[in-house]
DNA sequence: AAGCCGGGGCG
DNA sequence: CGCCCAGGCTT
């Protein structure tokens, strides 16, 4: 839903598109435009073979590519009866190599069923293999002129921007709002030249650090007048999920247990544990051992067994594989207190924070005679 | 809905 | 050097 300024359309047909967007967009455009050897042909094979070729991929890094490919394979046919291997031999370095097996198989396609001409339209272009709703629009604009909007991540932020659209690009619903807010401002006898223009414009003026100041949209554009450039387009930090495996050791030394306080920028910051050893990955207690000297030191003459814990513990952005096991250190051997560290009775550290994978931890482990009576189920 | 595929550019 | 890129296919 474009915002209340936007004068919508009465009927579908309207040949002139009179959104401010549009109308500035497109003059920029005459003023701006790349020079781009796709843009001097209406050979929807050429125009596939680029848009192919500049999926997730950069002009700069996929133009030599583009030409050469162009001059090894100039038609839809010797595409087709080319080896893959040569092929592949011509993408290497291109990266995302499915594009150049899915490319080989629309060719042959293209060739076998469709007379080697391709679709005219969205709609049946989409069904070719590599060719997504991007890729689709792309040719069905270029080449046959049908006004349907191309939507990237130059799209999206453009978009985003201009209108104030506060949808996280990520999200699935994302692209059907962008696409029908383009649509709405793609004019039908220029959607060529509209398709052509938002992503130039996404390249050299709107770019992810854009250059406002020489803006001609700046004056009707949502994001400039609220000063909010930054906040647009809304896109949710991919939290990825970080895999950590946290080894803890339950010292015991008489009635009294060693634990601490996380205090560095990290999870569970404020809260208490008990002796913890993160390795990069699973290790055998040896070698955990070993990554630890103050851990060795307290093993010293100490009895140790393995405990029962919490074997997965899911965060929004880490998995933490637990392992746990319980020391105890004879009363007599001495132990200077360990920086950071300190003793405490059991029914003390009931009272402090703790992570709801040391509760679980705790729980699973209140067999252990330090925690009877203790510990609150 | 989420994961995978690859390079290069950028701060 | 970590982060980003935002197209299409697979699971």
């Amino acid at each position: 839903m474009l915002p209340s300024f936007f004068v919508s359309l009465n009927h579908p047909m309207q040949s002139i598109n009179h959104h401010p967007f549009t109308k500035g967009l497109l003059t920029w455009y005459r003023q701006h435009a790349r020079e781009l050897p796709w843009r001097q042909t209406q050979d929807p094979y050429a125009i596939w073979l680029s848009e192919v070729v500049l999926q997730q991929t950069r002009v700069a890094q996929g133009l030599p590519y583009y030409l050469k490919l162009l001059e090894v394979f100039p038609t839809v046919e010797s595409l087709a009866h080319a080896d893959e291997s040569v092929l592949f031999r011509h993408w290497q370095g291109l990266g995302y190599y499915s594009r150049a097996r899915n490319l080989h198989k629309t060719a042959k396609l293209v060739v076998s069923d469709f007379q080697g001409k391709f679709p005219t339209t969205y709609d049946a272009l989409i069904q070719l293999p590599g060719v997504g709703p991007y890729t689709a629009a792309a040719i069905a604009s270029f080449a046959f002129g049908e006004a349907k909007p191309v939507v990237d991540g130059n799209v999206f932020r453009i978009l985003a921007r201009y209108f104030g659209i506060e949808t996280d690009i990520l999200h699935s619903s994302a692209r059907k709002e962008f696409t029908e807010v383009a649509q709405e401002l793609i004019p039908n006898d220029l959607a060529a030249e509209f398709n052509q223009a938002i992503m130039d414009f996404g390249s050299l003026q709107c770019s992810p650090a854009p250059s406002c100041g020489s803006c001609p949209l700046s004056l009707t554009c949502f994001a400039f007048q609220q000063k909010r450039i930054s906040d647009f387009p809304v896109k949710q930090k991919k939290a990825k999920q970080r895999n950590r495996y946290f080894n803890y050791f339950i010292v015991e030394q008489g009635k009294r247990i060693l634990i601490r306080e996380r205090k560095e920028k990290d999870i569970w910051s404020g809260l208490w544990e008990f002796y913890l050893v993160e390795s990069p990955q699973v290790e055998e207690l040896e070698s955990i051992m070993e990554m630890d000297e103050n851990l060795s030191t307290l093993l010293q003459g100490a009895t140790i067994q393995s405990l029962k814990s919490p074997k997965l513990h899911i965060l929004s952005h880490q998995k933490i594989h637990c392992r746990a096991w319980h020391i105890q250190v004879p009363d007599n051997l001495d132990i200077s207190m360990l920086d950071g560290f300190q003793w405490i009775q059991p029914e003390d550290f009931e009272k402090l924070g703790k992570s709801v994978l040391l509760l679980n931890l705790i729980t699973d482990n209140l067999h252990l005679q330090i925690f009877n009576d203790s510990m609150p189920r």
